[in-house]
DNA sequence: TCGCCCTAAAGATATGACGTATTCAAGTGC
DNA sequence: GCACTTGAATACGTCATATCTTTAGGGCGA
C-alpha cells in the first residue's frame, strides 16, 4: 500500500508537513536543500518530488525551485493526501468535505448494491450486521469499528461501481478518525444499529429505496454529529 | 497541468497502454527495456515508474521487474487516470461509472451550493444558463458543450466543498467524451436547458430543495440516454 | 525608459558504479 | 528420492558526477 523505499520515506516527512500548512502553499524548495536536510540523494529527492508533483502539490520549475501549490489544486481523492490531512491540522476541514461526500455517495451505492449485489456480497453484509449488533451490545469499541469500515466498505464494493468501491479505505479513514476525535465516548447508538441492519436486510431483500433510504439516515446522521462535535 | 520533460512523455505512452489494457495486468517490464524501447535514461524510466506507481498502476519489486497491478487496484479517481481510460478501449466502463458517480454527487453539490454559493458564483450560473440557451438554439454544439461543462463546474465549485469542486474537470471530460460519443447528432433536447436554467434559479433564490431536484433530473436522465446509447 | 541580450542558477537528463533483496537451481545430507 | 541449504545470477535501489537546457533577472545600449 505504502510506496517503498528511500523516496517513501522522504514523502511521509514532506507530504504531512505540505498538508498541514507547516510548509506553506507557495512556499519554495530546492532540490539540493532537500538532499542535505534528509541526507538522501538526488536521485531519491527526485522521485519524491516527481510523486508529490503528480498529485499536484507541488510543481518543479527551472530556475526556480520546487514551490508549492494552492491547496485547490491538489489531487484531493488521492488516499495518500486524505491521510496526510486527516492526520494534521486539516482535519476538521477534510472530515467535513468526507462527511458530505458520504451522504452524497453512500445511499447511492447502497441502492445500487440492492440490484447488483453478489450473493456472497449480500451474505457478508448480513454477518457484519450481525457482528455489529454483538460488539455494539459488548461495548467492545474496537471491532465494532473493525466492523463498522467493513460493513461500509462491503456496501460501496457490493453496488458494482469501480469509483465508490474505491472510497472505501477512504470511508474507513473517515470511521477511524472519528472515532479517535471524540475519544470513544460511550458505546454506539442502538438506533444506528438497527438502521445497519435494516440497510443489510434491504439490501438482501432487493429493496434499493429501502436501503438508500436507511443508508442516508445514518450518513446525515453522522454528518450531523460531526458538526456537531467541530461546533 | 500535464506532467513536464521525458517522464511525462514516457507516461503519455504506458498510462494509454495500461490503462487500455494493451498491456495487461500481470505483465511484468523491465526498467531496462523501457529505456530501450523510448530511448532514454534509467532516470527518466524510474521517475515515470514511480508515478504510475503512485497511481497504484505498477508495482516495482527487485528481482522482479515492474509488473501491471490489478485494476482494482487503481486510483481511479486519479484525473489522469480517468483521461487514459476514457480514451481507450475502457471508455463505455468508465462513462458508465461517472455517470453513476455524477448522480450521487451533482444534486448534493447543487443543494450545497443553493446554500454557499458566493454572490460571483450565483451572477455567473445565471449567465451561463442563458448562454446555454442561446448556444442551443443556435444549434452552436461546441460553445453548448462549453457552457455546459462551465456551468457543471461552477454549481460543483459553488457548493463549497473542495471534494466536490475538484470533480469540476472530471465532469467536463464526461461531457465531452459523450458528445464525441454519439457524434454530435442533433441540438441539445429544450426540456434539459429549462432544467439548468431551474437550477441557476433555484440556486440564486436559495431553494436546495429545487436545485437537488432539477439537478437530480439532469443527470439521471444523462444517465438513463448514456445507457441507451451504450446498450 | 524601454527592450534586447547575456549570464548564472537550478532543474533535467545521462551515465557509471555499487548495494541489496529475491529468485532459482544446484548441491548436499538424510 | 526428497527436503533443506546455500550460492550465484538478476534486476531494481541508491549514490555520485557530468553535461545539457531552460529561464529569471540583471546589465547594456538605443
Amino acid at each position: 500500500m505504502e510506496i517503498q523505499g528511500l523516496p517513501g520515506r522522504l514523502l511521509d516527512e514532506l507530504g504531512p508537513a505540505i498538508a498541514s500548512g507547516e510548509i506553506p502553499e507557495g512556499a519554495v524548495l530546492r532540490g539540493e536543500e532537500l538532499e542535505g536536510r534528509f541526507g538522501v540523494s538526488r536521485t531519491v529527492v527526485r522521485e519524491a518530488v516527481r510523486i508529490l508533483e503528480g498529485m499536484r502539490m507541488v510543481a518543479s520549475r527551472r530556475r526556480v525551485g520546487i514551490t508549492v501549490q494552492p491547496k485547490s489544486l491538489w489531487d484531493v481523492f488521492d488516499p495518500m493526501v486524505i491521510r496526510w490531512r486527516l492526520a494534521g491540522a486539516d482535519r476538521p476541514a477534510q472530515l467535513r468535505s468526507l462527511g458530505s461526500l458520504r451522504v452524497a455517495v453512500e445511499p447511492a451505492a447502497a441502492a445500487l448494491a440492492a440490484v447488483h449485489a453478489s450473493d456472497d456480497d449480500r451474505r457478508e453484509l448480513s454477518a457484519l450486521a450481525v457482528e455489529l449488533t454483538v460488539s455494539a451490545r459488548a461495548a467492545d469499541l474496537a471491532t465494532f469499528l473493525r466492523h463498522d469500515i467493513a460493513f461500509h466498505a462491503t456496501v460501496l464494493r457490493a453496488s458494482g461501481n469501480e469509483m465508490f468501491a474505491h472510497l472505501g479505505d477512504t470511508v474507513g479513514a473517515v470511521l477511524t478518525g472519528r472515532t479517535e476525535y471524540h475519544l470513544m465516548p460511550h458505546q454506539p447508538e442502538p438506533y444506528a444499529i438497527r438502521l445497519h441492519r435494516e440497510v443489510a436486510e434491504a439490501v438482501c431483500a432487493g429493496d434499493a429505496d429501502r436501503a438508500e433510504q436507511a443508508m442516508r439516515t445514518i450518513v446525515t446522521g453522522a454528518l450531523a454529529e460531526l458538526n456537531q462535535q467541530l461546533g
